[in-house]
This record gives structure tokens, C-alpha cells and sequence, in this order.
RNA sequence: GCCAGGGUAGCUCAGUGGUAGAGCAGGGGACUCAUAAGCCCUUGGUCGGGAGUUCAACUCUCCCCCCUGGCACCA
């Protein structure tokens, strides 16, 4: 089995911003995180390309619709390219494979009528692609502004029964509190689905929207959002997929252990409708995914929205302050599942704080103290200072349930701890008057052997979120061969290289 | 109106029946290997308000106020 964990795929409507970069980097870090120390994982993200907006914009601007989409993902491409994303599969919703897996998957539940044809008649938003009933209606009676034109029509369509899954779905989640990561989410997605009826219109007619996936039983018709979006998870998986596609053995990842969505999409699509498909696809209870749910980057206190004109785009921060900063500030400064305040200035803080002070400065003093008293030659493999190979081993298994719980700010704080450890050990010890006393030979090599060790041990710790920049410290430290966790792999007599600041300061907010 | 979560040091938050904690910010000190980084010490709080249970309440019970999220309803 490989450690399979997923975002949501991002719709192609409009730019990339620091919700989406910090959905990625979360579902990176967590990949990295675990092909690191569990040995394999398979992270797959993606785009999603289809639907009524997307066929709009492209008409707007007349260009065809697929052209429109290849444009704003080659951005989304790019600038996970400059995050450093490390993905394994690229869902993009337009491609064959998706389609041709989705098109048997309806077939199949038609075949086992889990679908059904209405007529429907009544006022419909264009601008939010769903009918409206009279609890749309505002105090006037009349539907507001907020759904944009809204027309009276009737028409056929096909629908999914929900409502008959509702028992087993409210028994499934009550018996498996860990289906939603944090915990906190579970009441509101019981008190969602007590209120679950009806069923969920999954097509639409194409004369009305041709940009989608044909039914193969009707081709009038085109798949409507949800079925077409969340089948990614399986499809880029390997579900029903043909020999020789290049997708993934599906049995090797199914089930997943982790869709990481924003709390918007939970209800309901990721907490209802989702693994209500699954059911009625004939998936067992112990077959059903985990859903991870984050919050939300306000700006200032106040909402993200296009309207305030606060959007924060990824793309200028990473060419700003570099994609280190970046990930790091947004995996430490936020509680995963809780709504979090973003803040350039905190981000140059965490930044020169805990990279360039804490951890930048231990490595620099640790590689340079080697050079000065040792030309870089470590000795006393085998008496590190007293207590130091059980708190690293410590850090590391507070390290690793904290990951394993995609808490990873608190993953980072264990890391720091021996950090903090490392540093209170030079100054406890100073080298720098062992080093004018021969009789303290023994104790200042234990030391100096100490410190590269941690050091090392550091590197492969932030290595999930900090890929490159673990490389440069393995690299200075002449280490890139001992990426074992285990106390003590350097060997006696191991040559360090030469030291340079890994995470030079930010000395100042960049104006842009 | 209903459900959930929260109101603890200037800021972000942890704490759950027994003399108030961390990080950051602020103040002081010793040191010098280092990216003027790091280390040590330290000033801050009537723990939202009120009542109750208890030998003892930040922690339990009740009432109230405020904030956040979700839901509902109506002129």
C-alpha cells in the first residue's frame, strides 16, 4: 500500500491564490512527509476544467474552451513548479482517462439503476448554475441579486437518489469518528446530514452546456459538477482505468487516507455526496477515504475576497521572500483545521526567527566551530553528550504522531525543541574555551559530534517542508548519503564542508 | 431562534478540582563559535460578568454578555 493523499482540484476560472497555495503545499508536505519516513506515498492534485463558468469565460473572450483552461493551467503548473510540488499525479479533468473511467462509472450505476430520469420545471440562477426554490426568495419576495439572472424553465435531467443513503451515511459517521480530520468538523456534518433530503441533479442537457462529460447512455447530456470533479480521486487512482494508461495500480492507494479540502466543500460535497457515491458504487464501509478539512487564510482580520481587492497572490510572495518563506510561514503560523490571519510581516518574522536565527545560525556556528577547532573532522561517534541521542529520538516520535495527524505546525514545534536543545548546548558548553584547554579534547569533540548530528537529524526533520533547503544543509554537512533517522550515522572521522548561511535574513518587507 | 466552538499576560494560544503557563513582543545580564544570531534571568493576568456546589473552581452546575462558524425562520 502506498500513502495516498489529495487536494481538491482547483477550478480553471481564475487565478491561483494563497488558498490554493496553501492547500498544495500542505498535501506536498504531507506526501514528502510520508515517502521520507514511511516510504512511499502517492499525492495526486489537479484542475478542474469543465463546467457552465469556465464555458462562459471562454465565450466572453472567444476562445474555445479547452484552450481557455490549457492557459490557466499552465499557471496553476507554473507556480506549483516554483512552490516545489512534488506530485505524483496531475488530475486534469479534461484528459481521456478521466473521462472514459467517469463514463463507466455512470454507466454502472445506471445499469443498477442508481440513476434516474425527472422533468423539472422551475427558476434557475445562471449565475450559480442551480435551481431555486422559494427559500431563495428574499423579504420582497423576489430572488436578490446575489444569484445573478435567474430564468423559469423546465426541463429533463438525471438525478442520483441521495436520500436513501442518508441512514447508512449518518450511521457510518457516527461510527467512524475519524472520517473528518479535526474532529471538530464531525457535528456539523451530523447536523448536515440530518438535514439531507432529496436527490442530486448530475446532468445537464447539452444544448444548455456542452462542456462536459457525455452520458454514455444518453448522449443529450453532459455530467454536472460533482460527479465529474470528485471522480478524480479514483480516476487518476487507477479505477476502472485501461491497460496501459500510465495511472496507478488502484489497489495499491484505494483507500485514501486523506482529501484535503477547505471547510467550504465539506457539506456537502465531500462529507454527503462523496461517499454517498462511493456506497452506492458498491464501496464497503473500511473502502471509504478520511477527509481532512482546513480552514481559511484571512487577511488582516477580514475575509479574502476579490471584492476587498485583498486577494494574496502566491506567485509575487514566492518571488518576494523565495518559496521557502513561504511554505514554512504558512505550515507553522496556522492550526491545521482552524482558520488562520495572514501577514506578510509575520511571515519575514517565522522566516528570521526560526529559520535564519534558530535553526540558519546552529548549523552556520556548528559547521564553523568543526572547521576552526577540528579542520572539520568529527570524532567521538560513540559518547555523544549526555541525554542528546534520547531527546532527539524523542523529537522525532512526537514529530511523527504529530504528522501522522497532519498536525504539522505541531510536527515543526517538536523539530524546534531540539533545535532550542542544540543551541543551549553551545552556549552550556562553549567550545570555544575547550578548545584552549587540551584536557578537554575528549569533551569538545563529543560536542562537535553532537551538534553535527542534530544538525543532520534537522535536515531530514524540515526536509518535508523545506526540500531544498534540507539538500543544502545535507549538502554542507557532507551528508547527503546518511539519511537514516537513527542516532549516530555519521562516522568517526567524517570530514564536514565549509560553511554559508542556509536561510540568509530577510532584512526587509519588500514593497510591491 | 437552534447547534457547535470560543472569551486566560500587549499579541497568538496551552491548561481542566488543589498556590496561574508557553512562544512572540518588552526589560536586564553574562558570553563571543555564529547570519549583531544564540544563551540565561525577568516585568506583565481580579483566567468575559454574576450566582451556586466544594475544605478548595480557570477547571463542575446555572444565568447573563460578547465573538466565530454552521443552520433555520420571518416581517
Amino acid at each position: 500500500m502506498r500513502y495516498f493523499v489529495t487536494t481538491a482540484i482547483a477550478y480553471t476560472n481564475g487565478d491561483p491564490h494563497i488558498g490554493h497555495a496553501y492547500e498544495i503545499i500542505l498535501g506536498d508536505v504531507i506526501g514528502r512527509y510520508h515517502r521520507t519516513f514511511n516510504g512511499n506515498a502517492f499525492f495526486l492534485t489537479g484542475v478542474d476544467q469543465h463546467g457552465q463558468k469556465v464555458q462562459q469565460a471562454a465565450q466572453k473572450i472567444g476562445v474555445a474552451p479547452y484552450d481557455f483552461v490549457r492557459g490557466l493551467t499552465d499557471k496553476f503548473l507554473a507556480l506549483w513548479n516554483k512552490l516545489e510540488i512534488q506530485k505524483d499525479g496531475w488530475a486534469a479533468t479534461t484528459d481521456p482517462r478521466h473521462k472514459r473511467a467517469v463514463q463507466k462509472v455512470l454507466q454502472e450505476l445506471y445499469d443498477r439503476g442508481q440513476l434516474f430520469k425527472q422533468r423539472y420545471s422551475g427558476y434557475y440562477s445562471v449565475r450559480q448554475e442551480q435551481f431555486l426554490t422559494d427559500k431563495e426568495r428574499n423579504e420582497q419576495g423576489e430572488f436578490g441579486p446575489e444569484w445573478g439572472e435567474v430564468i423559469f424553465f423546465e426541463e429533463e435531467n438525471w438525478y442520483f437518489p441521495l436520500a436513501k443513503h442518508k441512514e447508512w451515511l449518518r450511521n457510518f459517521v457516527e461510527t467512524h469518528p475519524h472520517f473528518v480530520i479535526p474532529e471538530f468538523r464531525r457535528q456539523e456534518l451530523l447536523n448536515a446530514i440530518d438535514r439531507l433530503s432529496g436527490d442530486l441533479c448530475v446532468s445537464r442537457p447539452k444544448e444548455r452546456l456542452s462542456w462536459g462529460i457525455e452520458f454514455p447512455f444518453d448522449p443529450d447530456y453532459v455530467t454536472f459538477v460533482w460527479f465529474d470533479a470528485l471522480l478524480n480521486y479514483l480516476t487518476f487512482a487507477g479505477y476502472l482505468a485501461e491497460p496501459g494508461s500510465g495511472l496507478p495500480d488502484f489497489g495499491e492507494l484505494w483507500p485514501c487516507r486523506g482529501h484535503i479540502i477547505g471547510k467550504d466543500i465539506m457539506v456537502p460535497a465531500h462529507g454527503i455526496y462523496w461517499p454517498i457515491m462511493l456506497h452506492a458504487m458498491q464501496f464497503s464501509d473500511v473502502q471509504m477515504p478520511r477527509l481532512v478539512v482546513h480552514g481559511w487564510w484571512n487577511v488582516e482580520g477580514h475575509k479574502m475576497s476579490k471584492s476587498l481587492g485583498n486577494v494574496i497572490d502566491p506567485d509575487t510572495l514566492a518571488d518576494a521572500y523565495g518559496p521557502e518563506a513561504l511554505r514554512y510561514y504558512l505550515m507553522r503560523d496556522v492550526v491545521t483545521g482552524h482558520d488562520a490571519d495572514f501577514s506578510e510581516e509575520r511571515l519575514v518574522l517565522r522566516y528570521n526567527t526560526d529559520l535564519a536565527n534558530d535553526l540558519g545560525n546552529l548549523i552556520n556556528r556548528t559547521i564553523n566551530m568543526s572547521q576552526r577547532y577540528r579542520k572539520g573532522v568529527l570524532a567521538q561517534r560513540n559518547s555523544p553528550v549526555a541525554g542528546f541521542a534520547e531527546h532527539t529520538s524523542r523529537a522525532l516520535a512526537n514529530y511523527r504522531d504529530r504528522f501522522e495527524q497532519y498536525m504539522v505546525n505541531e510536527a515543526i514545534e517538536a523539530a524546534w525543541d531540539l533545535v532550542s536543545r542544540a543551541n543551549a548546548l553551545v552556549e552550556q558548553s562553549a567550545p570555544w574555551h575547550m578548545a584552549k584547554d587540551p584536557g578537554q579534547k575528549d569533551q569538545l569533540d563529543a560536542v562537535l559530534y553532537t551538534l553535527a548530528e542534530t544538525c543532520r537529524i534537522l535536515a531530514l526533520l524540515v526536509s518535508p517542508i523545506l526540500p531544498s533547503a534540507a539538500e543544502r544543509i545535507l549538502s554542507q554537512l557532507k551528508a547527503s548519503d546518511f539519511r537514516g533517522t537513527a542516532w549516530g550515522e555519521l562516522p568517526d572521522g567524517h570530514v564536514l564542508g565549509l560553511p554559508t548561511p542556509i536561510f540568509p535574513r530577510i532584512e526587509q518587507i519588500n514593497d510591491y
